[in-house]
DNA sequence: GTGGTTTATCTCACCACTAAGCGATCCAGT
DNA sequence: ACTGGATCGCTTAGTGGTGAGATAAACCAC
């Protein structure tokens, strides 16, 4: 049994015996992997009229806090893109009435962005779906190894300056 | 000890504990780290006027075989993108004359794709940095966590569909 | 052979993102 | 208070991708 990479590995050992192209093994798996994960998703979010970039702001607001609201700066830290894709994903969402931006009362620079009753409502209705979707795409593996890899790319993400406190 | 995902988590456990998050712990980590990955391979492809796209089809060719050749729909099963996505990374790649296109001598449909000498110097001398890179990126790992990674990460991929046999 | 299907590559309109940079505002140190 | 640097959200030009579809060649029953 065999995955793309193990061809590509061996490939190498082929072509370029001199290297060691053994990070690839991982690397390469999770670049691959987070394609494959991200078109699961994003199948289950079209059938809701959603992308992965709406999603991801509508998710983050709906977990913030019990207002549902956060600055573009927060959205921005939270998503990992630039800021002008963060105001462009707000447009968006506010041209379809899923957000409402008003200004910051405390900052004269600020933005304060908060759900409206209807992104409210679609966030609820998909969540549920999404998750079920990334059950069913984690379904080759156990509780445990769940766990596991979990713990490992934590580790990972730490070590490249992935951490909260 | 907590990484960005911890924190969502530990989010949609306050807002909605009666959702049942887990799987974000390793979906959301995937793409968190392929992300984080893609940006430091990124920095060192540009010291040698790359980009992903570009190394991409350059080291698909390099390891295809000792001729450096493969048609377009070789290319684009390798790098996960479109037909139209290998024509345009094609049409750059001739324009700096790294690879040459010539038409197929069985396949009246057919191109081939070759490394140029120009082409086999430039992904001769970016490959052994890009592993480096790729070696500092897993650096908190030991060869048994990244062997262990590699396993899960491939009876994932392989449960995606991602296989060869 | 012939007609219909499949395959290979390319074209084109569109889209979301990046990177650089803007004016406005905030704030820490003097 | 003043000021220099940091931060805020937004704008814009450029980029690399998608997705639908055009075109031509190859395949395959019959």
């Amino acid at each position: 049994m065999a995955d793309h990479v193990d061809q590509v590995l061996s490939q190498w050992g082929e072509q370029r015996p001199d290297l060691d192209a053994s990070p690839m093994a991982v690397v390469g798996r999770v670049s691959r992997l987070a394609l494959l994960f991200d078109g699961e998703l994003r199948r289950n979010f079209a059938k809701h009229d959603l992308d992965r970039a709406s999603f991801d702001v509508l998710a983050t607001l709906r977990r913030s806090n019990a207002e549902h609201s956060l600055t573009p700066a927060g959205l921005m830290r939270s998503s990992m893109v630039t800021s002008g894709a963060i105001t462009q994903r707000l447009d968006r969402l506010e041209e379809r009435g899923l957000v409402k931006r008003r200004p910051s009362e405390t900052d004269g620079r600020g933005v304060l962005v908060t759900l409206t009753p209807a992104g409210l409502k679609l966030i609820d209705k998909v969540l549920p779906t999404h998750i079920e979707t990334e059950n069913r795409a984690l379904a080759a593996l156990s509780a445990d190894e769940r766990d596991a890899l979990a713990d490992t790319l934590r580790k990972l993400l730490e070590s490249l300056g992935d951490k909260t406190d």
